[in-house]
DNA sequence: AGATTTACCACGATATACCATGATGTCCCA
DNA sequence: TGGGACATCATGGTATATCGTGGTAAATCT
C-alpha cells in the first residue's frame, strides 16, 4: 500500500488552477489543460464526488481513477458483502459528467449546493485528483494548503517512519 | 498488487443516485445512466434480490452480475452439491426484471413490500451493483454510509494488514 | 371470457447537440 | 522582432433528442 508506481505515464496530472463561469443551466467549461490529460481515457468526461471531511468542495478525476478503485473493492460475495458502505459512499456520491461537444459538463445541483457554486468555480489541481468549488473558497483554500502543506508534509513523513520503524 | 488493469470497460459501473417514481402497476424508470451501463449486456434488463443483513431495501445488477456469481459456485458433484443453501437462497430470491420499451422494469409486489417502496423509489449507485429502496430510507442509508466509510475501511485494511503480517 | 401483462402513444421537463462570438494564445514569416 | 493569420478557449443562445411519466390499446394466459 502507499506505493508509488513511477513511469506510468498514462495517469493523468491535474496542474494549476483556473475560475471558470457556470452558467443558467449548470454548464462549466473544464480547464483546457485538464481535458488533455482526459483525452486519453475510455470515457470523454470526468467523476465527481462531494469532498470528505465535509469540505463545501468536489473533488473530480478522470473515469480511470473510478476504475481503478472499482477494481480494487473487487467483487464481494452477496451473503457477505464488504465494505458495503464505503462502496454506497463513495460510488453513491459520485456523478460521471460527460463533455459535451465545447468540452463543458454540467454540474447537479446536488453537487452545486454542496460546494456551494452559484455563477462561477475554482478547478484547483492535486495531481492525480482536482477539486472543484466556488472562487472565495477556492483561494482560502489554496493560501490555507500552502501555509499547511509543509507541515502537514513533514507529519505524514514521521508517521511514516515510525510505521515502518 | 497496484498493478493497473487497463481497458477494462467492459465492467458496469453503478455510480450516483436517482430517486423515480413508482405507478400503480409498479413500474419504475431505471435511471438513464444505469440503463447505459447495462447495455451492451445479452438480457435487457436488471436483476434484483432483496438485500442481506435484512436491510428493507434491494440490490440489483446487470445480468453479467449473475452469470458470473453462478460460474463461480463451479460445476460441483451432482451427487454432493456444495453451497446449495447459498445456491437456493441466492437463485430463488431473484428475480428478473427486463425493460419495457421506455427502460422501466416493474417490480413485483414482493419486492416492494420487502423494499417499503410505495410510490418512489430511490436507486443508489454501488459500483457493480447498486441499490433500490424506498427515498426515506435511501437517505438514511446514505448518510450512514457517508459517516462510516472511512472507519469502515480502517477497519478492513487493518484486518487486512493482520491477516497478511 | 376475464384478468394480467406487454406494447404503444403522448407529453412536459430537461439534457444534449449545434451554432455563433469574443477573447486569448500560438505560430510563422517577413 | 514585430505583426498578422490562424487556432483554441471560454461562453452564450437555440433547436433537437432523450428521459421520466402517465394513460390506453393490444396481446397473452389461464
Amino acid at each position: 500500500m502507499g506505493q508509488v508506481i513511477l513511469g506510468d505515464t498514462d495517469l493523468a496530472l491535474f496542474t494549476g488552477h483556473t475560475v471558470n463561469k457556470v452558467d443558467r443551466k449548470g454548464r462549466v467549461s473544464v480547464p483546457a489543460n485538464f481535458r488533455n490529460e482526459l483525452a486519453k481515457l475510455s470515457f470523454p468526461g470526468i467523476v465527481v464526488y462531494p469532498s470528505p471531511e465535509g469540505l463545501p468542495a468536489l473533488d473530480g478525476a478522470g473515469i480511470d481513477w473510478l476504475e481503478n478503485l472499482s477494481a480494487n473493492f473487487g467483487s464481494s460475495n452477496p451473503f457477505a458483502p464488504k465494505l458495503t458502505k464505503s462502496r454506497m459512499a463513495l460510488f453513491g456520491q459520485v456523478e460521471r459528467l460527460s463533455f459535451d461537444p465545447e468540452g463543458r459538463v454540467i454540474l447537479t445541483r446536488e453537487l452545486m449546493d454542496h460546494a456551494h457554486i452559484r455563477d462561477s468555480a475554482t478547478f484547483i489541481g492535486m495531481g492525480a485528483t482536482f477539486r472543484v468549488c466556488n472562487p472565495e473558497t477556492g483561494e482560502v483554500m489554496l493560501n490555507d494548503a500552502i501555509a499547511g502543506a509543509s507541515a502537514e508534509f513533514d507529519d505524514a513523513t514521521r508517521n511514516r517512519a515510525q510505521e515502518v520503524g
